[in-house]
DNA sequence: CACCATTAATGAATTATCCTCATTAAGAGG
DNA sequence: CCTCTTAATGAGGATAATTCATTAATGGTG
């Protein structure tokens, strides 16, 4: 056994040494989880000692911040490119909630810790995570007055709402995928919620009857109320 | 200056210890969260000793299911009471999502550490928060059952799906609330969650569906304004 | 009432991990 | 080759969760 290379020290720019290290974080907190990973091991992966780390990140949570803020950045990149080569209110929408889908698909790790420990954060508003996020939903709210004006979608609504209704329905459909439960298929997933988002849960009126129907519950709800 | 009176121990029976360390644990866990919240403070809360508590409990985080699970079990118990004197699809949907909304509103803090540490925990499926959950849950899903039975709501639902968009948008929209920013009205939230939910984002045609949309939009701006 | 068995409660010690800081030395420029 | 800047080190401080051997309160028993 010839005895271990003595570990001579290498002296990186700092822009290498920050992406070997958030790499090596990286690699960590996706096998681990943000509170279960290790400083040490962090320091370890990316050969350098604990300490280190603190000379380019002022803490754990900075440094997850910013290796969250990497790959987020690098993953909205290619949304606006295949997006322009959708056309229709209903097609593009539906492309927005797949690649949601798609990337928490493929993604589970990253999404948890975005999830868990940037977007919950009280100063989320602050980061750069945000920014791009807000971003990357205008897209979405564009697409939406863009259905409004061209007559396909209703002019009355609400965009912040819109949002919620969305994305919140993509988010929760998902959760025990995120939790490590089960399965789910983002193509089958989009066309269900793209289906239901649009038509909502209300039953178009069937023929006479449904219509008689609607006004007699207009009318019981009134009267309800004003029994109060 | 008299000697601080000697600690003499209290032996209590252990449901009555037990709840008053889980009383201590939620105090603390309310006003500093689950990560800075510490043992030594929850046990000095409680007039016991660090150890004592884990005698009753196997960890912090076991501490923190019990304390959620009480809250939530507590939470729940009138809603049933509340809704037997509901009557109507809309109504009864919209007072489920009113409660959600409340329930929020008003404990933020317990809805934080809920979702965060409780939902997100890969074991959720084996807690009794799950259990609970999921018993209130269907009773949603059992009013839009009813609904699509009184053909007010479409026959075609995936019920999952249904919980996951009306869920999700609930939640989603008081995550900003949730991290401290700002603030909302659940009774106008509820309102018009209720109204996009039901009706979709889509342009109705004009026509028979055109029709009893507008009955529909009459009702509610008129229950709208009885109740305003 | 005195004794005993049970077990609630203690508190000091252990462990784990984040983070700090005084010191070392690699590598660029003169 | 020397010097200066600063990347990198690694030992140690600080905090907080958890363990465990010991102590003593209490209820039951003779």
């Amino acid at each position: 056994m010839s005895k271990p290379a003595k570990p001579r020290r290498s002296r990186l720019p700092r822009e290498e040494r920050m992406a070997s290290i958030m790499a090596a974080a990286q690699d960590e907190f996706r096998a681990r989880g943000f509170a279960d990973a290790a400083m040490s091991q962090i320091a370890a992966r990316a050969g350098v000692v604990e300490g280190s780390i603190y000379r380019y990140f002022t803490n754990k949570h900075d440094l997850l911040t910013k290796v969250i803020e990497a790959w987020y950045e690098e993953m909205l990149a290619d949304y606006a490119r295949t997006l322009a080569g959708i056309e229709g209110t209903r097609a593009r929408l539906r492309y927005m909630i797949w690649k949601h889908l798609t990337t928490i698909h493929e993604n589970p790790e990253m999404c948890r810790l975005m999830f868990d420990h940037i977007r919950s954060n009280p100063d989320y508003d602050q980061t750069a995570v945000h920014r791009l996020n807000r971003l990357y939903t205008r897209r979405t709210l564009d697409i939406v007055a863009e259905g409004a004006a061209a007559g396909e979608l209703r002019e009355d609504l609400d965009m912040r709402l819109v949002r919620d209704l969305i994305y919140g329905c993509v988010e929760h459909s998902t959760w025990s995928y995120l939790r490590g439960e089960g399965n789910f298929d983002p193509d089958e997933t989009a066309d269900a919620i793209i289906e239901l988002v649009l038509n909502g849960l209300g039953n178009p009126a069937g023929g006479e009857a449904g219509l008689a129907l609607r006004i007699d519950r207009a009318a019981d709800r009134l009267e309800a109320m004003g029994r109060g």
